[in-house]
DNA sequence: ATGAAACGGAGATTGCATCTCCGTTTAGGT
DNA sequence: ACCTAAACGGAGATGCAATCTCCGTTTCAT
């Protein structure tokens, strides 16, 4: 929304504020395109920058994702409040997990991202909690309705968009995980009697830190498992 | 089964063949637990060895990779097999599925084997080509039965190990997948009647090489995927 | 016009993994 | 026992790729 100059900052020269925007709308494109493990090198050429004029601006490469992260997160929780008003709970959910998966499939940063194939798992922790209090009533209701079977929790979602994420990854096709999110939701609905119940469920908290109970991960880094 | 002397290669001296062996050992280890980005130098200190000893047997570490690999590959087999015998078809894929996620479920460096994370994606197409002659007839009957249903394809089985193994990757929960497999297996099974039929199913190859179509893929390298 | 701000990009720095080299040790034949 | 070829060990050479710095040059704004 607030498309003018941000808060806070103290006020740029004109080039300047100019750059910064084109460094954030280059990183946008080359995080979606290449993942995160672009270099600030190649964001600064994108933007056609020096790599200096993108370190004068961000301290560092994590700085700029957070940044970026910042607007993609707003599409995310977005959708999920488009879907949350569906009077059709079924319906809403399998809306909310396919917009979700389809902003991922378009972008593999915000895949990386929003399953910490990048550090700073923290980052998870936010969009939980933005977007787990829309969902969370619609799983309830979709419950009630009986269309989804009870056993499904909440912290399935992330799992599931985990799944479906991987998809895209290891394929590269862009439209195959439509597929098997499909094959996912039809498992969720509500079985025949006499189906057993799902296995045991995730715990509250993962070491990859999407499904955001309330604590936080205290994950730094990748487990060291160390050799010896 | 052959656990004798190993055709072809000339004679050994006993220490060096022993060594060998053990290199081969802890190669398993190495890479089940901490996965095919592990270290030559890694794996020869885990066991007991000096580097340049696991060069002279190892020309690099794709070789011992491949070497490594081999057996593994045999386990796969062995549980498909099984699987392939088991006159209840549905069963014989459901257990077949979840043997394979059971082995990557332990086994860091056979998912990323199997799932092409490391380089070198025609070792998929040596399983794929082993296991999809098992696997095809089983999905045929299963189909008769009416309990898969029809619009599953091989191709799918592949993506299926694939995601699964994303939910142990990400978690590092070891029994988690069991959860997301049912799911998916209950996605599997035939749908009420006016359940709308899968998406557009896979292409008949994909990058990362998993499901084996007659031609090999040309893929050398990784894409520009680089990390870590 | 002029000084402060911003830029650019070569290259210093860092870090890590692969693989080599050669002095030392050992197997195993005589 | 002795001897030699084979095998070993591991420090370090090599290569590579990414991050970040430095400073001479350009641009802005007054």
């Amino acid at each position: 929304m607030a498309e003018l100059a941000e808060p806070g900052r103290p006020p740029l020269r004109r080039d300047a504020e100019l750059n910064r925007r084109r460094l954030m709308v280059a990183a946008r494109e080359v995080f979606r395109d290449r993942g995160l493990a672009a270099t600030l090198d190649d964001v600064a050429r994108h933007a056609g920058l020096g790599v200096g004029t993108a370190y004068r601006h961000f301290a560092n490469k994590e700085e700029l994702v957070d940044a970026v992260f910042e607007d993609m997160i707003d599409q995310v929780e977005a959708s999920a409040r488009e879907a949350a008003a569906d009077p059709d709970p079924w319906h809403g959910l399998a809306y909310s997990l396919e917009k979700v998966c389809e902003l991922q499939a378009h972008d593999r940063g915000l895949r990386e991202v929003m399953l910490g194939t990048g550090k700073a798992a923290q980052r998870h922790a936010l969009v939980a909690r933005r977007i787990k209090p829309l969902v969370d009533p619609l799983i309830a209701r979709a419950k009630e309705q009986g269309s989804l079977r009870p056993d499904v929790e909440q912290l399935d979602l992330p799992m599931i968009q985990l799944m479906v994420a991987a998809v895209t990854d290891q394929t590269g096709e862009p439209d195959l995980w439509r597929r098997y999110l499909r094959l996912l939701l039809d498992g969720m609905r509500t079985q025949p009697d006499g189906a057993p119940p799902l296995p045991a469920g995730p715990a509250l908290r993962w070491r990859g830190g999407l499904g955001g109970g309330p604590g936080e991960n205290p994950v730094g880094e990748e487990p060291p498992r160390s050799s010896r």
